[in-house]
DNA sequence: AACGAGACCAACCGCTGCGCA
DNA sequence: TTGCGCAGCGGTTGGTCTCGT
């Protein structure tokens, strides 16, 4: 049996692409639009596998693609939703407009992700006025909690409507507040916003509930969230509070990625 | 000027998730 | 429910560039 390959291996361009390949294929999306990469090539009259041609579109040609150095807030943001979500490089990408995974995940390998595991180069990091030992220090990569986002059963972000404009609280300190007008986002406290974002705690204390031990324990599972856990639940449903959990961090990353830059970062 | 080491980054490879029949 | 095909993702590779000797 075996699945077709994505293209002939035999004959096929490999490598850098050409001027004339990228104008083709660009032209060539523009007119048809994207998608449909296997037959691309061939339509396109490019001598090219599918998976080469969607890599070379969204990695390098699409017209958003935002080039140039990687800015200290952009840094920062990176820091954190990798804290956040490990490596999950298109999910992190998908916060910072114009900037591609494989981007993201070339500049963790070669600049944040050595950092991270170096004292040393923490040292030096903090003479250039990086975050990482600034008065935001963050802990070594490897000691957080990772959310597992891809829970199958909380693709969207669904607040449950009972919850509108409930405060949301932990040790009776509010924290979150629900927008009566949009039940589906969450209002962040304007004057605590970086507050609320530095380290993510209040990822934290969501997740922590989220992460009800004994739902884990009940169903044997490893947990969603942490590190080396699984990622689904097994087909068994969460209960309404840790489903809601669940909706409120995608929430938050979705406050994020609306051009949210934490004011920590803004102010530097 | 020549060479080597390390850094950077575009591209490739193989696996996974998801939709569909 | 199952199997297949496609698109997407993350890890890895390798070519090129930069810098130090």
């Amino acid at each position: 049996m075996g699945r077709r390959p994505c293209c002939a291996k035999e004959g096929i361009n490999r490598g850098a692409w050409t001027a004339r390949e990228d104008k083709v294929l660009t032209s060539y999306i523009q007119t048809h639009g994207e998608g449909k990469w296997r037959d691309l090539p061939q339509k396109a009259g490019l001598n090219r596998c599918g998976k080469s041609c969607r890599l070379r579109w969204l990695n390098y040609l699409r017209p958003d693609i935002k080039r140039g150095n990687i800015s200290l807030e952009e840094e920062e943001l990176i820091v954190r939703l990798h804290k956040l979500l490990g490596n999950r490089w298109s999910l992190i990408a998908g916060r910072l407009p114009g900037r591609t995974d494989n981007e993201i995940k070339n500049y963790w390998n070669t600049n944040l992700g050595k950092r991270s595991s170096s004292t040393k180069q923490e040292k030096k990091a903090d003479e250039k006025g990086s975050i990482w030992t600034s008065s935001v220090a963050l802990k070594p990569v490897d000691s957080h909690q990772v959310i597992r986002t891809k829970a199958r059963i909380c693709s969207k972000v669904v607040i449950p409507w009972q919850l509108e404009n409930e405060m949301v609280k932990k040790d009776d300190q509010p924290f979150i507040t629900w927008d009566s007008e949009s039940p589906t986002s969450l209002s962040l406290p304007e004057d605590d916003f970086s507050h609320l974002l530095g380290d993510f705690n209040v990822i934290d204390l969501l997740t922590s509930d989220a992460l009800d031990l004994e739902f884990n324990q009940e169903n044997g599972r490893d947990s969603i969230i942490g590190n080396g856990g699984g990622e689904d639940f097994g087909g068994t449903a969460m209960s309404s509070d840790q489903e809601f959990h669940v909706s409120a961090i995608e929430a938050l990353l979705s406050s994020l990625s609306d051009g949210a830059m934490p004011d920590t970062a803004q102010s530097k």
